[in-house]
RNA sequence: GGGGGCGUAGUGUAGCGGUUAACAUGCCGGCCUGUCAAGCCGGAGAUCGCGGGUUCGAAUCCCGUCGCUCCCGCCA
């Protein structure tokens, strides 16, 4: 090794040892006869001093350093003089005299400085991924993520699990999101297809008898860029038969509360993990995903606010559209002009506007919509929405899922701008009884809420004949502090209930075979019943780092068009390459 | 596919119809033995993302285009 200690470990406790340093220079501070070097390397910083009157040829070197120049410093560990020690470095009361110090490799000027964070364009900070890495905010990030992943496979490992790779060139099915596709040089005109999850090997795995599976598995999924979105992304798949959804639900939770423990600073402020209905979800907060930090929970005020000479509040309760507000404690004092920036956020969703009413401290009441109201109508409504004095209730009237859209926008600003959010937390919360298939107005069909190897609950399968939209499912969520950070299910394990809902998501037999034959087939061998969940590791990491996106958790990301932009990938391949693969190109 | 934001020395910003294009930092050189955002002095460094237009004159106004980003659609 070129050194045997590293920049972050050393301490006063280690005064008088010989030590060899090696990393990059983090700043030189040359103050003419003496020169001081921040010397970094993954873990930490420690300053290092050339001194003349230790080493002339020390000092001449260490006049040559200039930042990100890495080298080798042999020195003593040395207690720095009295009232110079840095409070602000682990490593600060100490610094290492440097007996010898070698350059082992010069660096141009980076295009930025490693030592402070600027805000730099981010294609920059992409472009130049290898020296955006080496910044403490970055190395720390990786470090959440492998201590993480590390408690994962150590806490499965444990519980018997077995970690399992399954293919990542496999099989393309029109199904979910647009397809990574891969041709085939032995099979012309054919493609593979990029997993957009593991799901159907992982089933397969449970019908091979592996019964606890695991997987840190690679997703690709072709689809349009989020902050919470990559074409490629890591989750941690698994699967585990003869379970019901309270065994997997408790697994999970166990995980998630160790790894938050283990991996970060952020404590895990639910606990246990709530669990709510996904139309409770939606009633009190308008999303299948609240945020839970905080309240400011939606009410409905279809009832009363029906009640009134409003006409847009009677037509809505009338025609089974909604009424529902919140109430934002301690606003009654908004001003005109907040109003209206309010009013342009919901409209962004959809409502047509933003009804408000402001009971001030003196019981006294302003409002968009007072002459529509009786005093006596008022107070109902005030009460039926548990205003107090101080608050202001802001009401949408729409379609419930408009109204409800524009609430949860609402509802997050406001917590923003009451600053109710507490960035320590983490409030994970599971999500439960989801409808097994949405309607897809656009084309005219049932969809799957979650995907079609979820099975309905027991007591529902008549309704997938009669009432498909009533029938609820297994499906679960794991969501934390408004995101969805995984889901998952306990799956069909029978062919004619899974030819079933096949058929009612209208799927031919002829297709079904076609795309899942295998997996239909294989249910006919004896399959057990299984379940398993998916919890997403990029936004886990992200929500345990504190980060506002998943490209800050992930070592080399792509850009919103889903480029890299340090490798420059996707790129051209030559005309050799493309005959080879049978592809000629239509641009 | 649609909407918003950003793009000016290496970097971060200011300038928003006439400036020698400014400031900070970094870089280069000089001075300096207790600094840690070291300090002081000097210097170099920008066809203002790119293309077109309006104008006597464009970093500035207009149109287009490229890149990054946020959001909607999309993401079983």
């Amino acid at each position: 090794m070129l050194k045997n200690r590293n920049c972050g470990e050393l301490r006063g406790e280690h005064t008088g040892q010989q030590v060899t340093l090696a990393g990059w220079v983090n700043r030189r501070r040359d103050l003419g006869g003496l020169i001081f070097i921040d010397l970094r390397d993954h873990d930490g910083v420690t300053q290092v001093v050339a001194n003349p009157a230790v080493s002339q040829e020390v000092l001449r070197v260490a006049e040559t350093l200039r930042p990100e120049y890495v080298v080798q410093v042999e020195g003593t560990v040395n207690p720095r003089p009295a009232g110079m020690a840095n409070l602000d470095l682990p490593t600060g009361e100490i610094e290492v005299v440097a007996h010898h110090i070698q350059v082992l490799n010069a660096a141009k000027t980076p295009p930025f400085l490693i030592h402070r964070e600027e805000d730099e364009l981010e294609a920059l900070r992409l472009r130049y991924r290898y020296l955006d890495l080496r910044r403490a905010r970055m190395q720390r990030n990786l470090l959440i993520r492998h201590r993480a992943v590390k408690f994962i496979r150590d806490y499965l490992d444990l519980r018997g699990f077995l970690e399992v790779e399954t293919p990542i060139l496999f099989k393309s099915t029109p199904e979910g999101a647009r397809d990574y596709l891969v041709p085939s040089r032995v099979h012309p005109g054919k493609f593979y297809a990029l997993p957009q999850s593991p799901q159907q090997l992982k089933q397969l795995l449970m019908v091979a008898g592996v019964e606890r599976y695991f997987q840190i598995a690679r997703c690709f999924r072709d689809e349009d860029q989020r902050a919470d979105r990559q074409p490629e992304f890591t989750q941690l798949d698994l699967e585990m038969s003869f379970v019901d959804r309270e065994d997997i639900l408790q697994l999970a939770e166990g995980l998630m509360i160790g790894m938050v423990a283990h991996a970060c600073e952020k404590r895990t402020s639910t606990v246990p993990f709530p669990r709510l209905t996904y139309a409770e979800a939606l009633a009190r907060y308008g999303t299948d995903r609240p945020d839970l930090r905080f309240g400011l929970e939606l009410v409905d005020l279809t009832a009363v606010a029906g009640r009134s000479e409003f006409r847009v509040f009677r037509e809505a309760a009338e025609s089974g559209n909604v009424v529902k507000g919140l109430c934002a404690p301690g606003c009654s004092d908004y001003s005109r002009k907040q109003l209206v920036e309010l009013e342009a956020l919901v409209q962004e969703e959809g409502a047509k506007g933003l009804a408000w009413v402001a009971l001030n401290p003196d019981a006294t009441v302003r409002s968009s919509v007072a002459k529509f109201f009786s005093q006596e109508l008022m107070a109902d409504l005030l009460a039926a929405a548990g205003a107090q004095p101080g608050d202001l209730l802001l009401v949408v009237a729409d379609r419930t899922a408009v109204a409800n859209a524009a609430l949860d926008v609402l509802r997050r600003e406001m917590a923003l701008r009451l600053d109710l959010i507490d960035r320590r937390e983490l409030a994970f919360a599971w999500v439960i009884d989801f409808p097994l298939v949405l309607w897809n107005e656009q084309e005219q069909r049932w969809d799957p809420s979650h995907h079609l190897f979820t099975s309905p609950q027991e007591q529902d399968i008549p309704l997938l004949e009669t009432d498909p939209g009533a029938a609820k499912s297994n499906q679960y969520d794991l969501i934390c502090n408004g995101f969805e950070v995984g889901g998952g299910s306990i799956r069909i394990h029978q062919r004619e209930l899974q030819e079933k809902v096949m058929r009612l998501i209208g799927l031919t037999m002829e297709q079904a075979r076609a795309q899942f034959g295998h997996l239909l087939e294989a249910f006919e061998y004896g399959t057990p019943p299984h379940g398993g969940i998916a919890p997403g590791i990029d936004r886990l990491v992200m929500l345990m780092a504190g980060e506002p996106n998943i490209r800050e958790v992930t070592a080399f990301p792509k850009s919103q068009n889903a480029a890299d932009l340090m490798a420059n990938a996707p790129s051209e391949v030559d005309s050799g390459q493309l005959k080879e693969l049978h592809i000629r190109l239509d641009l």
